[in-house]
DNA sequence: TTGTATGCGTTATCAT
DNA sequence: ATGATAACGCATACAA
C-alpha cells in the first residue's frame, strides 16, 4: 500500500511517478528483471512456475495493478465505445445502451456514456475528446438535426475519427447518402407510422391528428412521411391543419391539444409521434371528457413501459431497440461488408384504436 | 493522413508505432523541436506567435490529434468514473446516470457504463478493469445484497481501488457500517414505505399486503421495515401471509397476486416494493374484476413515468434518483467531509389510495 | 528460461 | 524563446 519510492529514479526531470506500484517495483521485489514480471503478466509460458510463483506473491504483496494506459500506448489495451446521446432519458435510451454494453462487452471493450445536451459545440468537443482516448468508436445515438449543416459536422467527425482508426456509427438514424463509409443502424420509422396510420383508417377515421410533427430530425420526419402516405394511398386528402407541431413531451403534447379542442377542430383518431404525445394527447382528451376509443382512438410509437397499463390499453408500435443497439455495438468493434442496417418495426394493436363512429 | 514513417526508428525493439500522427511528427513538420509543440498545446504564453502558429498549421495539416492516453500516463489526463450497475434497465437508472454525468462531466470526467447482470465475479472483474484503467472513482449503483459476504467483496473493492487511488461510493446503498471510509448516497427507503403505510392505515386500511418481500436488498429490506413499523406503531398485528416475496417485476408480481387472490386471502390494500409490483398486482386485481380504489387501495414506490397516467393514477413515493447521482458523482470527483448522505423521499398521493370500505 | 535494451507519445526540467 | 533529454509504465526483440 505504502509506495517507498523505489530510488531508480536518478534525474528530476520528467513527470513524477504516480504513488501506485509499477512492474519495476514488482521486479525489484521478486529479484527478477521487469521483462518477466511482465511475461507472468501475460501469462507467457515461458517462465519456470518457481519463478512465476514468487512474481505472482509479490504482486499480491504490493497490491500491484496493471496500468492499463500504459499498456494501450504499446496498442494492447482494451479500447473504449463512446456512446454519444442527447439526453440519458427515456427507456428507449436504456434499451439502446444494453444493446451496445452486452455486444461490446465480451470483446473487453468499455461503453462511454457522453450527453450532448443537443449542442453541435459540445458535441464535437466530446468526439474530440473520445479521438484522444483512442476510442474504437464513437456511436451518435437518437434522432439528430436532418439540416445540410449536420451533414457538414458529421462529414468534419468522419474526418476526424479516421484520422485516429475510430469507427462511426449513427444509431437510430439513417445512413446518409453523402457519408456511405459512415455506419448505421436505423429502424422502420416510415413504416411503423405507415402501419398504425392505415390500422386507423381500416377502422373507418378519416380525420386523423398527426401529433408531434416536427422537420428537423429524421425520425420524426419519417414518422410524419408514413402518416402522409398512408393518407395519400386512402385517397384522404391530408389536412394541414390537423398536422400539430412541437409535442415532444407530454406536457407539451397536452397543452397542444387542448388548444386544438378548444378550437373545436374535428377529429375522429390520433397518431402521436411519441408514446409521449399520445399519452399527453390523451390526458387532454380526458380532461374535457372525451372517451378513448368511443369518441377518439390513439395511437402511439415505441411502445415505452406501462403502455399496455393505461386505460384503455396503448395502440402503438414497437421497434427494436435493445437489437439497434446491438447491431450498433456489433458495427463498433468489428464493422462487416454492410454497414447499413434498418429493422423493421411492429404494430402492436390494444384498446385505444377502435371503429370511427359512423358520422 | 497517411502516415510515412517518419525515420526515427532505429532498432527493431519494442512495440510499432501507431499509425497515428504524433507529437514528434507535428515537431519534424514545423521544423521546431517536440518540447514546443507541447508548449504550443498546453498553451503556454512562452512561444513566440509567429512559432504557434507554424506550429498550428502543421497540427492541422497532419490531423493531429493528442494522445490522451500517453498524456495519462504523467499524470495530466482526464479520469474515468465508473458506474457499475445490475443491469441498465428501469427509468430509475437512466436518472442516476444523468445525475452523475452531470456533476462529473464539468470537471471533463467521463462515465464508464458497465454491467455486471448481478455477477460477483463479473463485478470483481470489471472492478480490476477499472483499477487498470487508472478510473477516478467507481460507482457502485443500485440495491446490492445485504449477505455477510457482500461486505467482504466490500472490503476487498475498497482495498483494491485505494492501492490505485481511487474513490469507492455507494449510490442507493446504505453506509456500510464496517466500512466507514466508502462514501455512500442513499434514500430514505425506510421511511417511503412507513409514510405509506401510514397513509393507508389512517384511510381504514388494516389488512395491507406487502407485495415484493426480499430479505436479501437492502433496499427491498428497508422497505418493508417501514411496512413493518407503520403497521406496529398504529397496533396493527403484522399478518406474516399478506407479506409476498418474489413480486420484483410485473409479470411475477402479477402472477403472485393472482395465487392470492385463487386463495381467497383477505386484505384490503397493496404496498407494492416498487412501481412495478403495484402494476402487477394491478394487472391481476383488475382481471379478476376488483375495483380499484373501491374495493383495494394500491400504492407504488419510485414514481417512474406514466404512473400518473394510470386509471387510477398511481399513489406512489417519489426517490430524488436524479439528485442521488448528482451527489454521487461529487463524491467520486471530490469526496468532501462527509461521505454519507441520505435524502428524503416524498409520497405522492393520487387516487389508486381512498378510504377502506367500513367491513 | 531470463535479462538487457529500446520504443510507445507525452510532459517537465534543465540548459541555451 | 527554444532545444535536448529524461522520465511516466509497459511490452517486445534480441542476446545470453
Amino acid at each position: 500500500m505504502t509506495n517507498s519510492t523505489t530510488g531508480h529514479r536518478e534525474g528530476t526531470r520528467g513527470p513524477a511517478r504516480f504513488s501506485t506500484t509499477n512492474l519495476r517495483d514488482v521486479a525489484l521485489h521478486a529479484r527478477v528483471s521487469p521483462a518477466t514480471v511482465s511475461r507472468v503478466i501475460s501469462e507467457n509460458p515461458s517462465v519456470r512456475p518457481e519463478t512465476r510463483e514468487r512474481v505472482l506473491a509479490s504482486m499480491a504483496e504490493l497490491n500491484y495493478v496493471v496500468n492499463g494506459l500504459a499498456r494501450s500506448m504499446t496498442g494492447r489495451g482494451s479500447r473504449a465505445i463512446a456512446f454519444l446521446v442527447n439526453n440519458m432519458v427515456g427507456p428507449t435510451f436504456a434499451e439502446i445502451a444494453t444493446g451496445v454494453e452486452e455486444s461490446t462487452s465480451a470483446s473487453g471493450n468499455r461503453v462511454t456514456m457522453l450527453t450532448t445536451h443537443g449542442d453541435p459545440d459540445r458535441e464535437l468537443e466530446l468526439l474530440i475528446q473520445m479521438c484522444e482516448q483512442r476510442a474504437a468508436a464513437v456511436l451518435l445515438v437518437g434522432a439528430t438535426p436532418t439540416d445540410a449543416s449536420f451533414t457538414d459536422r458529421l462529414h468534419r467527425y468522419s474526418e476526424l475519427l479516421a484520422s485516429v482508426g475510430a469507427q462511426l456509427v449513427l444509431c437510430g438514424r439513417p445512413e446518409d447518402p453523402a457519408l456511405p463509409d459512415v455506419a448505421s443502424v436505423y429502424y422502420d420509422n416510415y413504416g411503423g407510422t405507415l402501419s398504425s396510420t392505415r390500422h386507423l383508417i381500416h377502422l373507418g377515421h378519416r380525420r386523423i391528428i398527426f401529433h408531434g410533427a416536427a422537420t428537423n430530425h429524421t425520425t420524426a420526419e419519417d414518422r410524419l412521411r408514413g402518416y402522409r402516405d398512408a393518407l395519400h394511398e386512402a385517397g384522404i386528402e391530408v389536412a394541414e391543419d390537423l398536422i400539430i407541431p412541437d409535442a415532444f413531451n407530454v406536457r407539451e403534447a397536452q397543452e397542444r391539444m387542448d388548444n386544438i379542442l378548444a378550437a373545436g377542430t374535428k377529429f375522429s383518431a390520433v397518431v402521436g409521434v411519441r408514446d409521449e404525445a399520445a399519452v399527453g394527447a390523451i390526458r387532454a382528451l380526458r380532461k374535457r371528457g372525451v372517451s378513448i376509443p368511443d369518441d377518439v382512438s390513439v395511437v402511439g410509437f415505441d411502445d415505452v413501459p406501462f403502455m399496455e397499463d393505461l386505460t384503455p390499453s396503448l395502440t402503438t408500435v414497437r421497434a427494436p431497440y435493445r437489437q439497434i443497439g446491438k447491431l450498433a455495438g456489433e458495427l463498433a468493434v468489428a464493422a462487416g461488408s454492410d454497414l447499413h442496417k434498418v429493422l423493421p418495426v411492429e404494430l402492436q394493436i390494444r384498446e385505444s384504436s377502435a371503429e370511427a363512429r359512423i358520422s
